[in-house]
DNA sequence: TAGATTGTTAATCGATTAACAATC
DNA sequence: TAGATTGTTAATCGATTAACAATC
């Protein structure tokens, strides 16, 4: 396998995407410049060629890269062309958004379950799923053999869940409980805390005042 | 002014922040050393105590640092202890959610609105807050006076209201619609994309396939 | 005291940028 | 052709790690 791409690197590559993405939509452009994106993203320009030829994509002198190829490539890089199930915990507001988040499709992810452990909750319909009981989990696990768990349960549910999760078979889990979960070496977690972006925002407030 | 801490300094403290928070609710130890810290979250003790020096932490040797010397200083380094106020626009779910986040108030951040364009949502009681019309912008930023704007509507919404709100004198945006946003210079905008997450994601799924 | 752990200096490493020949 | 823009090599820069004396 090639040498993996680093986080910074994705990171880059999902912004190029987006940008060079909404130029074809706006259909402003068949062709776009390391220039260009680098500009619109406050980057090096010869940082966004390299970037680019790390997954293949070739320019051409004077014209620059081709639009789709670059959104191609970025897609093929990212794994976006790779389909995957999952399945949200959580049917409270944050895991409705998520279940109703209409960009996921895009990306190659598909929402084939919602659950929730409150038996109030059982049967509503929420963005177009069923609310499922967690006692059906083993069963939905089998079914629809999820790559991802989506975590949107409060916080003191989080690790019983996690568990649980486990247990059945889960190997990734998107966790945006605000508290860090512990699972085997081989399970896969990534915490996705509001709070760390806050913490962000926060610290620009506190330059800028 | 001191020399800011670049970005990448800011997620490890936070990341330090969690850490040593959560040994400090639990209960286990007064103290806690860099390799204490750096094995927990996969790092160098050096940078552990380099990335606390900057922020003015001083450890001691054959104790480690104090747990509380390090949280203050941290939320003192990011901010936290300066109280924020914002406006959340967008009643949806994710608004909803945001609205409730049970975490912001450690954080300094007060929701002090919550805004919808949608005639049917105004009055509604949503996570504590009564809904507003949009059209009560101007006013709302008179009152409450807030440091930052949550724009949490869809897609087609998010550069007429981002306009509004820059016209209303709001200077910073915490972006959850899935497209950029154009602002003048002087406006800050932090775009907290679902799908840039989901980006890494699906690169790591790519790759334990 | 002995030894764990710090703070700091020096070395390494990798990422970014600069320079520039190649080329469409 | 002339010139814009690429791809690549070399230089720089900053971040991370290693080493180790200081110290509680």
């Amino acid at each position: 396998m090639k040498r993996p791409l680093r986080r910074a690197h994705v990171v880059r590559l999902m912004h190029y995407y987006h940008l060079v993405q909404e130029q074809l939509d706006r259909g402003t452009g068949e062709t776009v410049s390391s220039a260009h994106i680098a500009e619109g993203l406050e980057l090096d320009a010869t940082l966004v060629r390299k970037d680019l030829a790390a997954i293949g994509v070739r320019g051409c002198p004077r014209v620059g890269f081709v639009c789709t190829q670059v959104v191609e490539a970025i897609r093929n890089a990212l794994g976006f062309e790779q389909a995957h199930r999952a399945i949200v915990i959580g049917a409270g507001r944050l895991g409705g958004a998520i279940a109703s988040y209409p960009g996921f499709g895009k990306y190659g992810l598909t929402i084939v379950a919602l659950l929730d452990g409150d038996p109030e909750k059982i049967g509503c319909l929420i963005a177009g799923h069923t609310v499922q009981p967690l006692s059906a989990l083993a069963e939905i696990v089998t079914e629809h053999a999820p790559d991802l768990a989506v975590l949107t349960v409060p916080v003191e549910a989080a690790q019983p869940i996690a568990d649980r999760l486990v247990a059945a078979g889960i190997r990734s889990i998107w966790n945006f409980a605000p508290t860090s979960i512990a699972v085997p070496r081989e399970v896969y977690v990534r915490h996705e805390h509001l709070s760390t972006g806050f913490a962000e925002l926060a610290y620009h407030l506190k330059r800028v005042e």
